[in-house]
DNA sequence: TTTTGAAGTGGGACAAAGTGGGAAAAAATG
DNA sequence: CATTTTTTCCCACTTTGTCCCACTTCAAAA
C-alpha cells in the first residue's frame, strides 16, 4: 500500500512547470506510468491523481445513466477539470493556466501528500485555510485516532 | 479504455470550422476513421460521437418498431439533426449552420470532453448552465465518488 | 574537506497545435 | 446550361508546447 503524505514548497517556472517531490515520486506504481490527473480539487487547490488510482472514479463515471440530468450537470463539471500529465525526463509535470488561475496559484507553490492524491496549494490560501479550521482540529484528532 | 475529458475554448472560423483539440483526437480509435456524428446534444449544445460510439445507438434505432406512432416521432426528431463529418487535414470538422444557431454559438465555442463524446457549447450559455446547477453538485459528486 | 550524485530550476531550439485565407471543385439556383 | 453560392482542399503564419541540455544546491560518502 503506497500514499502520499508530507509537503513542499516548490516554485513554477513561467511555462507552468512544477518538480513532483522525489519522496513522492517514489510512491507512484509502475502502472501508472508517470501520469497523473490533474482536476479540481476541493477548496481552492488542484488535485493529481496517479493514473491507476483514478482509474476506480472513472469506472464509476462510466456508470452513470447520461439521460439523468443531474447526472449530466455533475459529469459535465467533474469530467471538465480533468486533464493527464506524464512526467517529463526533469520529473516535472506541467499544469495548464486554466488550473493554476483556478487555485490562485502564481510563482510559489505548497505541495501537499493526501494520502491516495497529491494537493498544490497557493501559500496564502493554504495558510488562510488552515487558520479557519484550527478549532475543531483537536477533537477531530482524537476522534479519528482514537478510532470512535 | 479510452474516454474524452477536458475542456478547451477555441475559436470557429468563418466558414463555421472547429479544430478538435489534439488530445481529445488522441482518444479516436481507428475505426471511428476520424469521423464524427454531430447531433443534437442536451441542454442548448452541439454533440459530437465517434463513429464507433454511434453504431451503438444505432444498433437500437434499427429495432424500434415503425409501425409504433410515438416511435415514428422519436425517430424523425432524433434522425432530424445527425450529420456525419470527417477531419480535415488540419484536424478540423465543420460544424453547419442550423447545428451552430441552435446552441447559439457564434466566434467563440467551449469544447468538452463528455466520456463518450464531445459537446460544443456558446460560451456565455455553458457559464449560465452552469450557474444553475451548483447547488447540489457537492452532494452528488460525494455520493458518486464515495460509491454509495 | 573534497567528491559525487541526486534533486530542483531555468532556458533555448525544434516540433506540434491552432488559425486564417485563397483556389479549385462541387452543389445549388434560375 | 450558365451563373452563383457553397464546400473542400491545400498552403502559410503564429502561438503554444515539448524535448533536451545545463547550471545550482545540498547531502551523503570518501
Amino acid at each position: 500500500m503506497t500514499f502520499f503524505q508530507g509537503y513542499e514548497q516548490y516554485s513554477i517556472d513561467d511555462k507552468g512547470r512544477v518538480n513532483i517531490p522525489a519522496r513522492m515520486r517514489k510512491m507512484l506504481s509502475t502502472e501508472s506510468a508517470n501520469t497523473f490527473i490533474l482536476t479540481r480539487g476541493n477548496d481552492n487547490c488542484v488535485a493529481a491523481y496517479p493514473l491507476d488510482e483514478w482509474k476506480k472514479y472513472m469506472e464509476r463515471i462510466s456508470q452513470l445513466n447520461q439521460f439523468d440530468e443531474k447526472n449530466r450537470r455533475f459529469m459535465r463539471s467533474f469530467l471538465k477539470w480533468n486533464i493527464e500529465v506524464t512526467l517529463d525526463r526533469q520529473n516535472r509535470i506541467s499544469i495548464p493556466k486554466s488550473h493554476l488561475e483556478l487555485a490562485e496559484i502564481k510563482k510559489n507553490v505548497i505541495i501537499l501528500g493526501q494520502y491516495d492524491h497529491i494537493e498544490f496549494w497557493d501559500p496564502d490560501k493554504l495558510e488562510e485555510y488552515e487558520k479557519n479550521s484550527e478549532i475543531a482540529l483537536d477533537e477531530l484528532a482524537e476522534k479519528v485516532m482514537t478510532g470512535n
